[in-house]
DNA sequence: TGTTAGCACTCGTTTTGTTAGAGTGCTAAT
DNA sequence: ATTAGCACTCTAACAAAACGAGTGCTAACA
């Protein structure tokens, strides 16, 4: 169901929307007029803007008000707005800076912050899932009391702990050993990798400590995949106040909520749909096709980051349905094209 | 200045405080008639709260209304409630339970939500500091490109990582040895423990990779306190919408903001104050008493945890300032030891 | 035939006015 | 010392009215 316009709706569907974002409120016929370019009476805009009404995309909140775009308005407004600007990205990374870390979660949390401050919206960041990382290392520790430490470090420079409660005490030099066996076997393998072969193959070769590589192993996949708990980070909630259709009543209590609460955006939008393919990287949905109940009012736009090696997460901006799609699809390119720098470390 | 009150005054003015908790009304003279044992009619009250008026314990929003407690009366009361249950804790802590955790931020966030959800009101809790904290061992590795990865343990089994960019790539050898020389000179010992002296000792006995001690000991210093960059968690935010004399106009804004904004309300209540000697475990300001301008309204709890071994951290309670105070020390209390008994572990 | 001016009409918002009720302080009686 | 009674105050809630923004339609116009 392709939708044509002549031009003159466009650029009056346009204006209502860009009026619209400004103001938040319903404009009318009158305004339009003075807004566009062409001279064109109050009345004239009138009739098309019956026009667009019937193609469904404004509506007028009651009768005697003017009229706002439909999420369907939006939605054609946006893919336009895409499709022209496609890729012209990536260049326009003077923008902000990032204070290089260490530490990915610190760097996710920046980001986060960041974003928000930049587009006054709130972000949503969450942590990489690894299942396409390589192991780099292995390293176990003796902390006493039969507790053993396994720092796992990834590609990428990810580090993980992970305190394991073997029952008895390991001697120095059978931590070692372990360690050896481990590196040996596992380095350089993603989690999918690690095949029940491999393990049994491990076991055969120590024998002795069948027990404790099973709990390291546990470990490693605990620290490596998260076990889809995967981090959620969220910056800029309080955002929310400064547009007034979504604080509405209290409906301003339901989306903190929402937010708070991360587990539903963050599983569903920001990881969900097909994880499979190379999606275009960054994803509009405005209004209902947020498949969130208490977000119909808002729209998310995300987009996929990558910190080398097949580490990626998500990114998504939340605000209202009048968001500056524009900007905040700028802003999450430069973001992305970032976020890629920093783990792309200058191979000395 | 001493306050002292009959004990019809006293009465009256406790049932005002509990009155106005369930409600968030103001409470009239015929309302403390029927809710009072003793027989007295509204006139008599009348009187009597005349007189608590003038003492500044109550006060009426507007002529016509009913007394709503001041600052002042709740001190009273909440002091008075204090000292009347001074400690009858720590028997209860069948409560509830948290999942035994290895990660210290997990059972922060746990820990937090918990309060938050028991209690409805909102919870902030900052990481521990851990300048009194002995370290356990360090552990180097390298992670190739010139790369180490220092891994920071401690007393209480905390662990923190580290990536350290020392310009050489170090042998394996050369390790292993900087390895043994850090850990025979700075194991056991707190961060303020590390003095001058050590540190040239041990650039003494190394004599090659000064450079590279330097950075280290950074790392350490930096992944042991933190350098006042102690996490701050904070749970249950959106319950402040329950309270309505919180909400009112774009207060909620305000206080959310003031909320995700971690820094005023963690560094100045929950870690403020006098950090030396043994305050009282449990702190209460009330109202203006908040040294945090959007937080006039409300009220919040502190408690000083510690996780074994002069690591401590404190949880702070944030609610409006009729909250159930003796539910929350309850609360506050059981928790705290139920932190204290996870990271007692049974030494076997 | 497309555009525009004019006008009657609609409907949400704001203002103003009215009322009801809760609560007080005071006085006088017990 | 306590209480009943009463006049008074002030707010919250509701209703009515005025306002105004915006529309759709019709008729005139280029």
């Amino acid at each position: 169901m392709e939708i044509e316009l002549d031009e003159r709706k466009e650029k009056i569907l346009y204006a209502i929307i860009q009026n619209y974002q400004e103001t938040g409120e319903p404009v009318g016929s009158r305004t339009i007029s003075k807004y566009l370019d062409v001279k064109l009476s109050p009345a004239t805009i009138r009739n098309e803007m019956a026009d667009l009404e019937e193609m469904g995309l404004i509506v007028q909140p009651h009768t005697s008000a003017g009229r706002i775009p439909t999420d369907k308005g939006y939605r054609l407004y946006v893919d336009r707005m895409l499709s022209q600007k496609q890729l012209p990205s990536t260049e326009r990374d003077a923008g902000f800076l990032i204070r290089r870390v260490d530490r990915v979660e610190e760097l996710l949390m920046q980001m986060a912050k960041l974003l928000a401050m930049n587009t006054s919206y709130t972000t949503m960041i969450t942590g990489p899932h690894y299942r396409k990382t390589k192991l780099k290392f292995i390293q176990l520790s003796s902390m006493g009391g039969g507790k053993l430490l396994a720092v796992v470090v990834s590609e990428g420079n990810i580090v993980k702990n992970n305190i394991l409660d073997v029952g008895e005490e390991l001697s120095q030099e059978g931590i070692l050993q372990l360690n050896l066996l481990l590196n040996s076997n596992l380095s350089g393998l993603t989690i999918d990798e690690i095949t029940l072969d491999i393990i049994s193959r491990m076991k055969a070769e120590d024998g002795e400590h069948v027990e404790i590589i099973n709990k390291i192993l546990d470990a490693v996949a605990e620290s490596i995949q998260g076990d889809d708990k995967v981090p959620i980070y969220t910056s800029g909630a309080p955002n929310i106040f400064k547009y007034p259709e979504l604080t509405g009543g209290d409906r301003a209590s339901e989306l903190i909520s929402a937010l708070e609460e991360k587990t539903p955006l963050g599983r569903i939008v920001l990881n969900g749909e097909g994880e499979d393919g190379d999606k275009k990287e960054i994803q509009v949905y405005i209004g209902d096709e947020v498949p969130v109940e208490s977000m119909k009012d808002c729209s998310v736009v995300t987009a996929t980051y990558e910190l080398g090696s097949g580490v990626q997460g998500k990114i998504g901006i939340i605000g209202p349905k009048r968001m500056d799609y524009e900007k905040v699809v700028e802003v999450l390119q430069s973001a992305m094209a970032q976020m890629d720098a920093v783990f792309k470390e200058v191979p000395k």
